[in-house]
DNA sequence: CAAATAAATTTACGCGCGTAAATTTAAAAT
DNA sequence: ATTTTAAATTTACGCGCGTAAATTTATTTG
């Protein structure tokens, strides 16, 4: 039996003996025909493989069942493995992920807005560059478009952000810290790239002042996203100048940490909590490598699942509730101490 | 003045004064027009900042300016470096890169190709999972889009490939191993998810026998792409088991290397070339997380950059003949012994 | 300056689908 | 079996753009 080739949705409906307009119901959601149509139509469906295509339906429809996905930096493993949970999410509740990296690059980053807006969303997950981003013309984009930001907060621009609350997460490090030896030392990029790096500095300097130590940065230079090559070109030179006020370094993030590691570990240095120890290394996020560093990375988890989850459900009850929050919610999800073998 | 609202390139027609044809012919190719006629339109484009739907376009022209990149999975950083250089030469010729990662699903790698084909791609880079890749469905894509495969082979399927010889780098390693100490127990996963594990097996096999040494395989369990974790779990067996009969571990690829080390070094072992060292591991790839391992990862490199280059340059070609490749092209490019602390 | 050529415009249709209105058909309720 | 109600069909148009053919306009050539 041949099967004559199915091109659109015209040529499925002759073969299904459907007409299209139901079948276009059908495709928008199979619940809204009847049930023995619908049957019917995923009989001929089996037996012919049709689908429909999706860049006509997004041309047409006034709203899709796509959500954008957009971060920063997909080479970045840390929004690579938030971008991955956010998708299986969006898969779950049907609907359509597409998933666009800005490359740290905010022109590209409202790029990928302009695109996104082609295909009529009916949600963004967002997570932006942070000071670097064109907030205004992010905004006017969250205007048309029901989004959520996560990882790094805009004030006031898209319906919901979540993300980890940096001023409990440094505290607490820098509380576990000043417990259980010398005070850290606060390593981080005097220009940093990603976004919550001022917010931690502050909380840093704050959390030493007010446990009655002098906050010690460590600001080096150094442009972009290549952390451990910077962490570790830095902080090759912060260790062999010997002038560090204190065995213990806390860094802006684990991406810096894994290349001070290194930095530590070629120069000799022992890292880790032990008596014979010469040096301290914290870091923060809980990037998925940290666990495998030598020795492994004392740091404060940022929850990837529950930020993701939170970031995907919230969007979720928005595109439901079918009109916009009538505030804007900032969910901060507490760091929790992550005690490894470093710090 | 207030700028009319440009909704498509009829709106755009009549503000700047152009037929519509015209302008289509002129975002399709500008050198196409007139130079006075572009000069207007330019002038035009600048005080409206109009962009020609782009799945509109797609949908309407037999061949696009995008260019599908398909990779196994993109939180991969080795994946995900390679996609953003590809990336880079799409943009530099011109064409729109369009990012999909298969999450080492060969279902989801399908769909993807399936999704490529309804925006026409003038071609598509592809990484395939592999063995587990449903390869005939690949084919029949390959016959109709222009596609050059890299990483990882598959016989007779796409225009080309492009790729690291797998023997000659393994070969390599293994004869680099011997020569400057104990012969290497290979480390590998019983049941592999990606792609070049096992020539890698069955070079290093060969490898061995050439030099009179018998080959040792070290296969353990896991499934997916967690290799990190694998490499740490099974690592840290073996190693607390004491039965090897080396000191020396060769892993099928940088991940699972990572993972051994963090394993050597939690439970005490000294790892490096030094005398005092009791185990050398080397790894496979050049992982950009490998040069910041303590010790740092001796591997064989692939080269990022050429093999991104390469396979985007003859994908280019391709094109530009507008015709399919007398021959499939096949590229090994040979690895490079990248000497560093551990082995 | 006229003729030859090249480019732009007009007109009209197509891509694959959404969707609204009017109509017909089928199912459910009386 | 008849009425009510719900669903499917028919018809027709729209989305934003590509593209072909016929025609007009502009540029180049001799």
């Amino acid at each position: 039996m041949s099967q004559p080739k199915i091109r659109n949705m015209e040529d499925f409906a002759s073969v299904s003996g459907i007409s299209r307009p139901t079948l276009s119901k059908y495709f928008n959601d199979p619940a809204s025909v009847r049930s023995s149509t619908r049957a019917r139509i995923e009989t001929a469906l089996e037996r012919f493989d049709f689908h429909p295509n999706i860049y006509a339906m997004n041309q047409n429809r006034r709203l899709t069942k796509n959500i954008g996905i957009v971060v920063p930096n997909l080479s970045d493993p840390f929004f690579a493995e938030m971008a991955r949970n956010i998708e299986n999410w969006v898969i779950k509740a049907g609907f359509r992920p597409v998933l666009l990296g800005s490359h740290g690059d905010p022109e590209q980053e409202i790029e990928n807005l302009d695109n996104l807006r082609l295909i009529k969303p009916a949600g963004v997950v967002m997570a932006p560059l942070g000071r670097m981003s064109l907030a205004s013309r992010i905004a006017s984009f969250c205007e048309d478009v029901p989004t959520v930001l996560f990882d790094s907060n805009i004030d006031d621009i898209g319906e919901a952000f979540v993300g980890s609350n940096n001023v409990q997460s440094v505290c607490l490090i820098v509380d576990y810290l000043c417990r259980t030896g010398q005070p850290p030392a606060f390593f981080e990029m005097k220009t940093p790239a990603n976004p919550n790096a001022f917010k931690r500095r502050n909380t840093y300097v704050r959390a030493m002042e007010e446990l009655g130590h002098e906050p010690r940065l460590i600001q080096v230079d150094g442009e972009g996203w290549n952390l451990e090559e910077i962490g570790f070109r830095e902080g090759t030179k912060v260790l062999s100048e010997g002038q560090l006020p204190t065995d213990t370094i806390l860094c802006s993030n684990d991406r810096l940490a894994i290349g001070v590691l290194s930095a530590a570990y070629q120069l000799g240095f022992k890292v880790g909590i032990e008596g014979d120890c010469d040096l301290r290394v914290a870091g923060h996020d809980d990037h998925p490598f940290s666990r495998y560093t030598c020795p492994t990375l004392t740091t404060v988890s940022q929850d990837y699942e529950v930020i993701a989850e939170k970031s995907a459900k919230t969007l979720f009850e928005l595109i439901e509730s079918e009109k916009r929050a009538e505030q804007r919610t900032v969910t901060m999800l507490d760091g929790k101490l992550v005690m490894r073998g470093s710090a």
